[in-house]
DNA sequence: ATGCTATAGCTTTTT
DNA sequence: GCTATAGCAT
């Protein structure tokens, strides 16, 4: 297929600062990879000289997939596609010594982060969830304004920042004591390097002189900075991004960055990509109706040359149970007459704990389905647990990873001991895994606990000075060595969760190898790279088959962002889920608008919305209202259905039940059929 | 150790 | 109202 024109003109534009403002659905990736292959081969520019930037390491694994389909395996050598993390990671890993840091420092992520504050703040804040939330926000905020202790103190007006700027400058200064960054520092290192330093500055400008930005409405201050650093004067750049798709302000977008970039670079081209290659025209035009009633900087309207399509549904249902009858009976019913994959449908609602009715409702009914979301691999304890004894094997200063892992599984190191380790560490001004080599710590420490430390930081270190020369061995043999298998028995509720946990285990050591090992498309790593990468969440060709597997999806409208699906289902559309009591009370309905366009924007060809009449909220029976973004839709395209009669629950689950019951015979013999 | 009861907390979560 | 977890009692 071909560019359309504003598509062809937003590749072509190469000579100034462009603003592609690209609807749903209208070819940003295409565009994208097309304009990285333009640049390439029409514009003289070396692939090592183009950098392309993703807020996640899925849409950069996508880019990758897309431009290699495009271009040869010769011109892409040294084109940097990578998340706005893993670019400043590159930048720091290059760049250490003139940031003060060792070459093995390694990454906190917001478990380890929230781990660190709720320690340090003990004494004032004695764990209060909400006060910690608070203070990791603002310290990332203080982050994002690329605002050191110092600033944040000085800035701080009220009692409580002041506490807060104090708590702040405790976990700098641990961090830099552990040789540890996390996920923040990652890009305000680079950029108050940048900004600090013009030779580095400089050599970095050459090195990337064409950068592309996706999903620019999601980037926060020090990630506009850190462009802003990159392109320096000469603006060779192209940034898309959609405002009305900016669903992230709450965790520090600013889409007011749009704004911003017209300010900053005045010959800034902007470029409208309206046309929509994804949803029936229908949809759209609902899409375009609602979203209207938002303010805009930028006027676009979407259109789209599919057909006008059938139109959308909405299911009133008694209550939440019967909302994941009818979604669910509707689909199954859908399935047969249609012939349809169970993956062409989604279910999409506000929140997580939404999805508990349809889950039940769909395995219930042995339909196949996919949870996107929930706890990632990289959360659970046996993989955080794995992960810290490498973080010590490769930064003998990272005492969060020693102080998890020194007594687990259990091995007689018991709090006393650390804390005489922990005194001593600091009259030497060393971390603890290095001082529990000192000789004088046989003067604070003896008997069994020193002998049990010694025992295991001996052990440690050996596997270290291993892990140097052949690091999957030393892998290998740390797993053994631990008996951490055992340790998973004896510690999981049942044998099957142990046996699951040691599955995840294995899978995590397999991933290690590969990385460790290379592949003819990547090199081989160091391991602390691996390890760096996996706190990242990065790992390359993640389990291949699984998007493969014919399953209904079950996400959030944040985790739908950038997917598409034939038939969607909008779950819960009522005043105080969508948009969420919280946003009312906020004042930040906008942003709720924004979410149900993402949503209504994901549907190809249909699109079914539910609401209930009943719903039980917090153990209180409630009446919501219809959400009013359905009724800023255009009527005339919506079909609203309502039960036909108030029946009791349970004749209701007799009926739905039998209902179920007969399309799945009908379903079986079907295919006995077949 | 293990299992029960009382209690809190309930929006989204790219890295 | 439900579920996860902490802390207590067995």
């Amino acid at each position: 297929m071909r560019l359309n024109p504003s598509q062809q003109h937003a590749v072509e534009f190469v000579t100034g600062p462009c603003l592609v403002l690209a609807g749903a659905g209208s070819g940003k990736t295409r565009v994208i990879t097309n304009k990285i292959a333009h640049l390439i081969r029409q514009c003289g520019y070396q692939a090592r000289h183009i950098a392309a930037v993703t807020f996640t390491n899925k849409a950069a694994r996508e880019m990758k997939a897309r431009v290699a389909q495009t271009l040869g395996r010769k011109e892409t050598r040294g084109l940097l596609i990578a998340t706005f993390h893993t670019l400043g990671l590159e930048v720091i890993k290059r760049e250490y010594a003139a940031l003060g840091m060792k070459a093995n420092f390694s990454l906190f992520d917001d478990q380890d982060q929230a781990a660190l504050l709720n320690e340090l703040t003990e004494t004032w804040l004695e764990g209060d969830k909400t006060q910690l939330q608070q203070l990791t926000s603002t310290i990332s905020n203080w982050k994002n304004d690329l605002m050191d202790p110092l600033q944040a103190a000085a800035s701080a007006q009220s009692e409580r920042d002041k506490l807060f700027a104090h708590c702040y400058g405790l976990y700098h200064d641990h961090l830099r004591a552990c040789n540890v960054l996390d996920f923040d520092d990652l890009i305000l290192l680079p950029t108050l390097l940048f900004k600090r330093n013009e030779e580095v500055r400089e050599r970095w400008q050459n090195r990337l002189r064409y950068l592309l930005v996706d999903e620019y409405q999601d980037t926060n201050t020090s990630q506009y900075e850190l462009i802003k650093l990159l392109v320096g004067a000469r603006a060779r750049f192209t940034v898309v991004g959609d405002d009305d798709q900016s669903i992230y302000s709450w965790r520090g977008a600013r889409p007011q960055n749009l704004v911003l970039l017209s300010q900053d670079f005045p010959q800034l081209e902007v470029i409208k990509l309206e046309q929509n290659y994804r949803s029936s025209g229908r949809i759209l035009k609902a899409a375009n109706i609602l979203i209207a009633n938002n303010p805009h900087v930028f006027e676009k309207k979407l259109f789209s040359e599919l057909g006008y399509g059938s139109e959308l549904k909405v299911i009133t249902a008694n209550n939440e149970d019967h909302e994941a009858e009818r979604v669910v009976g509707e689909l199954i019913a859908h399935h047969f007459i249609n012939k349809t994959q169970y993956s062409d449908y989604a279910i999409l609602y506000r929140g997580n704990h939404q999805s508990r009715l349809f889950e039940k409702m769909l395995m219930q009914n042995r339909i196949p389905y996919r949870i996107s979301g929930g706890t990632s691999f990289f959360s659970r304890p046996e993989i955080k647990d794995l992960l810290a004894y490498l973080r010590v094997l490769t930064n003998a200063d990272d005492d969060s990873a020693f102080l998890r892992i020194v007594n687990t599984p259990k091995r007689e190191i018991g709090p006393a001991t650390l804390q005489k380790l922990g005194e001593w560490a600091n009259v030497r001004n060393k971390s603890l895994f290095t001082a529990s080599f000192d000789l004088g710590l046989e003067a604070h420490l003896s008997g069994r606990g020193l002998s049990s430390l010694q025992r295991f930081t001996h052990w440690m270190r050996d596997i270290a000075q291993q892990a140097e020369r052949e690091p999957v061995a030393a892998v290998r043999d740390l797993i053994h060595g631990l008996d951490y298998e055992s340790w998973l028995y004896e510690t999981s509720t049942s044998p099957k969760a142990a046996e699951m946990r040691m599955k995840n285990v294995n899978q995590l050591f397999s991933w290690m190898t590969e990385m460790l090992a290379g592949s003819d498309l990547d090199e081989p790593m160091t391991l602390t790279q691996v390890v760096t990468r996996f706190t990242l969440r990065d790992m390359m060709e993640r389990g291949e088959n699984e998007e493969e597997l014919d399953q209904v999806q079950l996400m959030t409208l944040h985790a739908s962002k950038g997917l598409e699906f034939p038939y969607v289902y909008l779950v819960g559309m009522e005043e105080g889920l969508l948009p969420h009591q919280s946003s009312i009370d906020e004042d930040n309905v906008d942003e709720e608008r924004r979410l149900a366009y993402v949503g209504i924007t994901r549907a190809q060809r249909e699109l079914i919305f539910t609401l209930c009449k009943e719903r039980r909220q917090y153990g209180e029976l409630m009446r919501p209202e219809p959400s009013r973004f359905l009724l800023e839709l255009p009527q005339d395209d919506l079909q609203w259905e309502t039960a036909r009669k108030v029946v009791s629950a349970q004749e209701r689950m007799q009926k739905g039940q039998s209902h179920l019951a007969n399309l799945r015979a009908q379903l079986a013999q079907a295919r006995d059929k077949e």
